[in-house]
DNA sequence: TAATAAAGTTAGATTAATCTAACAGTTCTT
DNA sequence: AAGAACTGTTAGATTAATCTAACTTTATTA
């Protein structure tokens, strides 16, 4: 049985070795600085996670996940994601407000809840915030995505998700009269300063770097996110 | 901020001096035997109780929630009786599974969250077992009722709740065809043994003293528990 | 390539909750 | 009221997760 701290560790691992496509492993200090401890916290309990067979490591190398390593972490996520859809679509909590509390509800292993609460939520594919479900077994489809970022002026495409889950990010875009599935129109970009106009819902607005690339979006016409030349 | 196991010793005196009728009050060998930990660990956890106000105590006496420790145990077994009620009628868990999930449940603090799933199970007053929900500010109201064991032979009664929440206990009454609600005629008591024979849904079973001790009833014609002469 | 910077490890300390073993106080019984 | 039995406390140890400070290894760069 996994405690809390561990489960963290995995989970953030799988965060940034699957998720962030940068690379498949990871280094401690990028750890250590992911999960707000010291690198010396997490050089031991990598020692413990590599015994446990859920790390591959070696001293002052770096730090990938085995097979049941990311197994263990993508639950601990699909627990995660569940909660939060369980909290927004039955108990009217806000998208900016689902996150924290699923941090504490995503610690109760029993399997038969979470497929329970799967089943009552009639199967989720995504969370309030746009992100994929873990089916039973560990597994993730992540639909192609860019973010707003790369989109280019004059561009239609629609929101799908939301990278930044913090309650600040949320907020603004709440404010700002916006939300998953809104289809948005590439008005200009300003090179100089990074600020991009958009328009949705016939209203114009001016967004900055911050924003564009925490919004991931796929084309509004072929609804595909790569190799799309519409 | 309550520990998991803080919250454990208040839900436990909770049910010692406030829900079992006996004393308002509690030894630290009793508190030790309801945790299962050795009265060693109680004396220590019991000053730390002290220091923060939840408890009376003085060396060698007894032990007492003060109105604080009381609230914040009441708070415990709000929370667990609720989440037992959402696995019991929302995902389909029999009323021997929910106890041992709501035991971890139950630590999760967000009001916002349990008043959520107050509404959304629209206010229920009982748990699956027939315990009364405590109330947002901790106020509960017991109903008058008795054990099966008081009740005389010849009389009719109706279950209300089982005092006994193991799993072994709920199976035995589900497979002697019994639940909440059912009504008994009590028609005979074995002084010699204790055996009790009952009948309900037009079938006769004998009973021991460990059943009917952990079997609530009040009066099947007046529905009061106590003072009843029917 | 040698020096410096960055990354990672180890040793020793701390906190919470627990234990065992030994000791101390209280209550009961005759 | 004295001794036994019960009840409760204290001291010292353990485990998990963390820290700081000092040290070691690896990477970068001049």
């Amino acid at each position: 049985m996994l405690s809390f701290t561990e489960e963290n560790y995995l989970k953030k691992l799988v965060q940034l070795t699957i998720f962030d496509e940068e690379s498949s492993e990871v280094g401690v200090n990028k750890l250590a600085l992911g999960l707000n401890v010291k690198p010396a916290t997490v050089s031991d309990m990598v020692r413990k996670l590599k015994e446990k067979s859920f790390v591959n490591y070696q001293k002052y190398g770096k730090i990938s996940l085995t097979a049941s390593g990311k197994k263990e972490g993508m639950m601990v996520i699909r627990r995660h994601r569940l909660w939060e859809t369980f909290l927004y679509e039955k108990l009217d909590f806000s998208w900016d407000e689902v996150h924290q509390l699923a941090e504490e509800l995503e610690h109760i292993h029993s399997a038969k809840l979470i497929n329970g609460l799967d089943r009552f939520l009639a199967f989720p594919e995504f969370d309030p915030h746009g992100d994929a479900i873990p089916n039973e077994d560990g597994q993730i489809k992540i639909p192609f995505r860019r973010t707003l970022t790369e989109i280019k002026s004059g561009k239609r495409c629609k929101i799908v998700a939301v990278k930044d889950n913090s309650s600040e990010f949320l907020q603004y875009v709440d404010k700002i009269g916006l939300k998953i599935q809104d289809e948005i129109l590439i008005v200009n970009k300003e090179e100089f300063d990074s600020l991009t106009t958009i328009e949705s819902h016939g209203k114009q607005m001016v967004v900055s770097l911050k924003f564009t690339d925490n919004i991931f979006v796929i084309c509004a016409k072929c609804s595909k996110a790569k190799e799309c030349n519409c």
